[in-house]
DNA sequence: TGCCGAGGAGAAAGCGATTTCACCGCTAGG
DNA sequence: CCTAGCGGTGAAATCGCTTTCTCCTCGGCA
């Protein structure tokens, strides 16, 4: 019978060649250690058939595919896509691809995902800051070799990308206070590791400064719900925001400014995170700036040496710089 | 000799189950026609030992790989990001996953990194606004099947999805005519088809609005050059400026701010696609909307359609639509 | 009762690489 | 001169699943 699909084969090569596909296959993937004449017979072979080895063959005989996972809340969130920039290009300079999804927020369906696409890949790096504790044990045990990224967990120990979001959150209540500032609103995230960590830090910062009130305003992941979020903190009465990322700021910022309230002038508002357009918005963003691109890259070296069997170097924990821009001043006398 | 890997493979579910590797088969796909209680006692078995089909093993024996490429000259660019996620999206609902390769603008290498994603995958989608059209025809041979995003040939005869950027820019041009601007400063992009197409919708324009002047300012694609391109702006005596992109916009906005030029009341200015930071930018962004989310979307299905073998339907050109918002104001008096 | 057709299930042949192991011829050492 | 060792090469097993093809059984009809 005639083989099924039309695609040149090593087999092929290797008759064009004169030699065996065994010989072919060492001389693909560089292996070979015979006479040079031969692997320069067979690489013109290939040439001349433009063969192309089946990457679904070598995958199922070697057992790997040379691609990892990258799992994500919202492929949309633009913090998400720098660290997937920086992630592609690292692996992509190894040899290594990326695919993604995207789990559009349904945290139940995370493990599942997650389950699926690493039985299609080689690792996966892993995006869940809102996971459960348990869910996260669970899925760092199947999946592995798992990294993850912007989730901190004691009770897993596989390497781990994360933000001091506690620090950082701690630094911005204190710059703003050292402006002056006294009566602040954060504008919350949704629940996570993210926002309870930036809550710890408000809470270290309120027992640095006792005279500073903080003021809770629901808000979310995006710019929508910051805007939204505007009257709420107009209504606080607070001279300073604090938001849960750079995202809801940029919202916060422009309902106030459709409320023609001035920022910073009667209202100084800040970010966390640094997204590119952070530096470009009128006024510019005081922010928590983390490198997100860096994080990415990195969870590559990290994901790099465990596939390899080596033991990746320790976690780390990016501490965001404090980035002063114009959404910050003095309070109104 | 012992099995090599320690993974539940099909036999031992058959095994465990009393039946053959090929009723397994059947049973995992849903083909299986016989008696409902052996399909059952099947899927007991795989419970029970937890069974995953190896994702690698299938792919070869099918000889796909569920799998398609999405290939973009910058991962960076939040136009390409919201094709992606729409994209992912899209395809994850049919079971398929995207994986990703940035070609870091690099043009020349991406007919190579085109090749080789593709042998990973059943298929590519092609954003490649640049690639010559030589180079173009012979990718969409070797590569099919293939979808082209953001990319227009008449000399290929694949499924496209582009941006009518020419009536686009006219659009723009005409609105701020409207206003009573009649010179204007266009921020280029990098030399490509995108950008072509906007100076063909300026000619245009300038067909129909004799007593207008357009000044040509190099720019770029991102919002740096956008910035640096703000003093040749004010120099060209331009009271609305025709960016190439949003970015550019963002950046040509806030390096005139920073110079404390006033937008609009000086100077309007005006993006293209419509990011989703547009409308929260202070002022925000008029521009002509495109929704990059539907493109990635529709991308899918004229993919899914030619992966059945299925005649997809014709290729789309959107209408961007005009979207005013605050950057745009008539000419100082 | 006998035969035929249909349908359920298994045996086995791929899919196209990699990789182990065996073989062969040559060289060097005893 | 014989043999042990080694480098170069090929034969063949292997990876785990899908799918074809065959076989067997059972029911219906003459």
């Amino acid at each position: 019978m005639a083989r099924r699909s039309s695609a040149i084969t090593i087999a092929d090569v290797a008759k064009h060649a004169g030699v065996s596909p065994a010989t072919v296959s060492r001389v693909m993937n560089g292996r070979f250690l015979g006479e040079p004449e031969v692997a320069e017979r067979v690489r013109a072979s290939a040439r001349e058939l433009s063969y192309w080895p089946n990457q679904r063959a070598r995958s199922f005989a070697m057992g790997q595919t040379n691609a990892i996972a990258f799992l994500v809340p919202d492929l949309a969130n633009p913090s998400f896509q720098v660290v997937l920039a920086g992630l592609s290009k690292a692996a992509g300079d190894d040899g290594y691809r990326v695919m993604v999804a995207d789990s559009a927020e349904a945290v139940e369906d995370e493990p599942l995902l997650a389950a699926e696409i690493r039985r299609r890949c080689d690792a996966v790096v892993l995006c869940a800051p809102r996971m459960s504790e348990a869910a996260l044990v669970q899925a760092t045990e199947m999946l592995a070799p798992v990294v993850l990224v912007h989730r901190f967990s004691p009770a897993v120990s596989v390497p781990t990308l994360t933000v001091d979001s506690r620090q950082g959150a701690e630094g911005l209540a204190r710059y703003l206070h050292g402006l002056g500032h006294r009566r602040f609103a954060y504008v919350a995230g949704p629940s996570g590791v993210a926002n309870e960590n930036r809550l710890r830090g408000l809470a270290d910062f309120e027992a640095f400064a006792p005279d500073a009130q903080i003021v809770h305003v629901p808000g979310g992941a995006g710019s929508e719900q910051g805007v939204a979020a505007a009257d709420e903190v107009l209504r606080s009465g607070a001279t300073a925001v604090l938001a849960f990322n750079d995202l809801v700021a940029i919202g916060v910022v422009h309902g106030l400014l459709e409320r023609e309230v001035p920022v910073p002038e009667q209202i100084s508002v800040t970010g966390f995170d640094d997204i590119p357009f952070a530096r470009y918005m009128a006024p510019s963003l005081t922010t928590a700036s983390v490198p997100q691109d860096v994080l990415g890259e990195l969870a590559w070296n990290r994901m790099h040496a465990l596939i390899r069997g080596e033991t990746p170097e320790h976690n780390v924990i990016f501490q965001p710089r404090l980035e002063v821009r114009r959404s910050t001043a003095p309070p109104p006398a």
